[in-house]
DNA sequence: GGGGGGTGCTTATACGTATAAGCACTGGAT
DNA sequence: ATCCAGTGCTTATACGTATAAGCACCCCCC
């Protein structure tokens, strides 16, 4: 290679002395030499080639789940990116988001990644033999319930509905309405969250909306009043807030919302809307740290992605 | 390798089959034979390997811009995903977000991608040069101004300041504010808005502004009344609607307000929020045809990323 | 029956890298 | 003088792929 010929050197002593590997026996004066040659030219290892030779990558592929990213995901992503990059890992976000199964392992695998963090929807049985066959040593799931035989990175989304029941049962508000989005991506979560709701102890009365202004008047249409209503999450809410307010409906005078999320526009709402905060400080440094292990060869179980806290404002 | 013995027949044979190269004199016979054997071991190709070979590869690069990215960004790169993905490219997103210039570069160049679609502030003539050695076929810069040398995907942060003011005067608004976020990331895109604000024949004044609850309320405190305020994004205006409610100012009748990104969540303010709407639909397409030309290497001018359209609602 | 032109494959090679193995010195210790 | 143990390199190889070049066979034509 013209590093090599560059610096007066053979290809081998090129790489011994930029990966510098301890017990490699090259002189000071020659490692400066090359070191300078690389400069000069500007030299850019071969990731493709590297991963040829010794059978295994530094790149992590993180395949988004296909829902809209809130800034709840995005900066989890953006951390996650940090914590990797620190351990020597090259993340990257893979997308075809309406690709899942075998096609999907298939298409992840020619990377040869070291590591795939796939949504569990996306992750089958097949797809996971797939990745194994390829090679890739960490195959962690994200999602509300893990998938069989790989780690995964949960997502408690019945927590979510449970506190947020209890919340309302605590401001004194025993008839409790639990929204279910009708979206496809977010649907599942929506009944994972209505389950965890319903497991309070109190009835909970189930109501699929989509997010449409028509079918939230509707909705609103339909309450008596002194409900507690769990609107699934901030947008929801901020969509019943405006449904309540053109409705003459007083909040929390007649029926008191709680969110989640903590989106910085929920704060914005008068009332000021009360909700669910999914503290995902710790998730970043827990996921890298599974992911080092699992390409170090440990086993490793399952971890929690987040731990969440009820923001009581105004409109409870 | 093993899906050639298992069709006992040589390597060679089974890349001409599996690329179904035309012009190789292959039987049906033998075909069906390798197919068979790859399908049964689950065959994946080796990206790497590839690459290595015939020097260049498929992959897209998408360096985001380092500020959150809200759902218009986010639907552009998903689509931009699916473009690609019906040409035969890969896209594969790259965090690193607070690398820049031939650091950057040189990470993006280890994967040896067919193109990098880099946003401008991470672009720079010595990084461009650090690709172009590396092979890289297609480099395109994404932002307000080109970048010397390469092609730009252009979004016209001009033409919306421009638009807000000209509805704000048509509104019988001659006072205007423009508000300049203060935050890091966005901040240069605030100044081209204002520039964009100030062409349009009005005095405007300028006021810098944190995305805070009480920086809002001392700037609404400011106001004489009577102002049409262009707030830089929907974020913005709906941080000054909820200020201007405390204040107890009346929207439209003693201030208008006018955001920018048609948000879902806009609609849902009362008094709803007049916008500026990007039109993200043709980007997609075009940014890949933009990346396909230069990978063929054709040589190609500028694109812009968006048309505008002003969404006259109730907060004017 | 010998040549010519398909047809259906195989053999060989290079891409850039990491690393095992080897090779030519040098400087003691025996 | 001989051997040994470093020291500082080089040579050779394999990873999985694409493809040029070659080779054996068959059929047809003169």
């Amino acid at each position: 290679m013209d590093v090599a010929r560059a610096a007066g050197v053979s290809q081998a002593t090129v790489s011994y002395v930029l990966n510098d590997r301890p017990g490699s026996r090259i002189s000071e004066e020659t490692r400066a030499r090359v070191r300078d040659a690389a400069e000069r030219l500007g030299y850019v290892p071969h990731a493709g080639a590297r991963t040829l030779r010794t059978g295994s990558s530094g790149l992590v592929l993180v395949a988004l789940p296909d829902i809209p990213q809130g800034p709840l995901a995005t900066g989890l992503i953006e951390q996650l990116d940090r914590e990797l990059g620190g351990r020597g890992y090259t993340m990257v976000q893979y997308g075809a988001r309406d690709v899942k199964g075998v096609a999907a392992a298939k298409a992840w695998a020619e990377l040869r990644p070291a590591a795939v963090l796939a949504d569990v929807a996306r992750l089958t049985g097949a797809g996971i033999g797939v990745l194994r066959a390829a090679g890739v040593k960490a195959i962690i799931g994200m999602g509300s319930k893990g998938v069989g035989g790989v780690p995964s990175v949960l997502t408690d989304h019945e927590g979510v509905g449970a506190l947020a029941v209890r919340h309302l049962v605590e401001r004194g508000r025993p008839e409790i309405v639990a929204i279910v989005p009708r979206e496809e991506g977010i649907r599942p979560m929506g009944l994972e969250r209505l389950r965890g709701a319903r497991s309070a102890g109190v009835p909970v009365r189930a109501v699929d909306l989509a997010f449409d202004e028509d079918e939230a008047a509707a909705f609103v249409a339909s309450l008596s009043g002194g409900e507690g209503v769990f609107a699934y999450n901030d947008d929801y809410a901020m969509l019943l807030l405006a449904a309540l307010h053109d409705a003459g409906l007083g909040v929390p005078g007649d029926v008191a919302v709680v969110g989640c999320d903590d989106l910085p526009l929920s704060r914005l709402t008068r009332p000021r809307l009360t909700t669910v905060r999914p503290d995902l400080s710790v998730a970043p440094a827990s996921i890298a740290t599974l992911i080092d292990r699992l390409v170090r060869g440990e086993t490793c179980g399952d971890v929690g992605v987040w731990t969440l806290q009820l923001i009581g404002r105004d409109s409870t």
